[in-house]
DNA sequence: AATGAATGAGCCTTCATTCAT
DNA sequence: AATGAATGAAGGCTCATTCAT
């Protein structure tokens, strides 16, 4: 009696999972030419061949890996429209971004690497530069309201800022207090009361 | 008649550095292990057996990059502490490390990339590091002398961004025009007259 | 409510038939080790468990379709022995033989495959021979009749026509106009009225 | 010292031929999908990797086979055209024929495996054919001369026949005398004195 | 009877490295 | 100093086969 088609689901689903979760591990650690198969298969606790039962290839697999980010990514965007005031706003996007690379690290690192090596996946660094401008566009318009003087470059540099402090602390987790770093970035752009 | 011993050291020394130039310009574009010494000597124009001949091995010809590396960074130190104005220090420290980036693009993506992925090179991160850990305690030290408030955490900052901007520009060039990103970082110290 | 003996064994002949007749063309168009037993249950619509259901291995799957081959073998062997007159009898095997090829190209193809490389199912070859034997005995003994010169020898070229003439057409079914050949060939044996 | 250019080529022709013949062997006993890159290195007696040093993939070998078949084929050819007595053309192209089976048994083999699946190496069918069209319009011609009653027919049928004979000469050399046979085929076409 | 998830050996191919010249 | 032929381990991927359900 074969298994219901839930149960195939249910599998399939869990065995992605397990697949993409350990390459994501190991692309981020060593990379993703770094990283074999067999490594992954490893990782995941699988055999080499299942994995090919479940992506045609390791490309597959980094695709795979960036659909997923895409989708978290999504839910962080999320956050930052929630509150009005725009200090507030400020505030919730620093700390979405923050948490984000707290929580996702490896994502990051990740978004790094294929940004820095477009042959293996072009279309990642593309996804990451929309999601940036995005991003950009919403913190000009913060700072505009916030009666920054010069918006658009204050928008990029606090965006190089927070992508400095991201890089530095994926390098060296203990170098970097978040916490204190957002609370000093937000200092910035305190309105005065 | 054979070669003179000054005409060897000359040739052996050219062609040292086609190898470490080829490399560098391949790793910053694919990555270490994206790179086979295949495509290294093509780069180059040189046999694959005489790359053998001058590293002992891949990994041997990644560390020589680094060397080199490094001496370009000193030269670059040495920029930062010419003036005795505190801001005409910070002036050149930006112009220095922008000029970096522009003139060095690939050693920054190398070193960015041996950062992500210590596994290949773990001691170009430590090197890089305590590169910047000096960057930054010179710079918290101008900050201090303009009469910047936190110094400590300004300089993070500022270093962040720096970092940040650098990381923008090798993604992509065209997004970032350097020159005026520089005024503008200037600008937010610059002492009032 | 369970399934009748009888009806499990329906099932299990139509379902072993599926299997065959997909392997068969497949074997026949891409060679035994250019198929897979994915292709075959794809091929057959059926799962990869259930081809193991039925047959121990791929090995076996062949063998089965050699097995098939044998019977309808013997059915076109029925054929050539009906009529009585030899001239009719000629006219009869030729008409048989080149029916076969007609109706059965991918048996053919087949055999002729195993029969070019005997390490996969030597014994294909045999009974294939052993197939031609008995055609070559019985052609040479209607040549014989015919009052044919050198009936051994003739036997064995007209064996060799049929053949080429057959191989022609599984290469390209175009280019050879079967009933015509079967008309030329017989021209040649036909008794002076 | 580097090795002369000569020496390398000299070295480079031995060792492709080294790999040619065997891979010839192996793909005509065991077909092309039967046959490993592993199998075709041990059976030259080269390590795997050096393979790819002279055929970029397995199906460039097949490719190269197919090449230098080519050229046997032309050689063949140009024995066709000698003679000027039609009877004796005849004579010759059977001679060269069963020559070249004889000879180049593995050839034979494999062009019939390869002409029976096209998606291997489609245009080895082509050429096979081509070669064919042409040694049948040779042959329409000579029969022509020879006073035979519908030349076109009959040239195929001896085609065919030769196919045939070639045929049963591959699968089981034992059972068949080429000179024999030959000499029985010319027999139909002496003319009369 | 039937499914398809799972395995592991083996396949084609690449690549760091060695070696004869 | 220089070449490139040669090696063998490892990499990505396929496939016959097994097994839980």
């Amino acid at each position: 009696m074969p298994r219901t088609e839930k149960q195939n689901a249910e599998i399939r689903e869990r065995t992605k999972a397990l697949i993409l979760d350990a390459s994501l591990r190991l692309f981020a650690q060593k990379g993703y030419h770094g990283t074999s198969i067999n490594d992954i298969a490893k990782e995941a606790g699988i055999s080499k061949g299942l994995a090919y039962n479940y992506f045609p290839s390791k490309q597959a697999i980094a695709e795979g890996i960036i659909q997923n980010m895409l989708k978290v990514g999504e839910e962080l965007a999320k956050e930052f429209y929630k509150p009005v005031d725009p200090f507030e706003r400020l505030d919730n996007m620093l700390e979405a971004s923050f948490n984000y690379i707290k929580e996702n690290e490896d994502y990051w690192k990740l978004i790094l690497n294929f940004s820095l090596q477009p042959d293996v996946l072009d279309y990642a660094m593309k996804i990451s530069k929309e999601f940036n401008d995005k991003l950009l566009a919403e913190i000009k318009s913060i700072l505009k309201k916030l009666g920054v003087k010069n918006p658009a470059m204050e928008a990029r540099l606090l965006g190089a800022m927070v992508d400095g402090v991201s890089l530095h602390y994926i390098i060296d987790k203990n170098s970097v207090d978040l916490k204190k770093v957002k609370k000093a970035i937000l200092d910035k752009y305190k309105p005065a009361e």
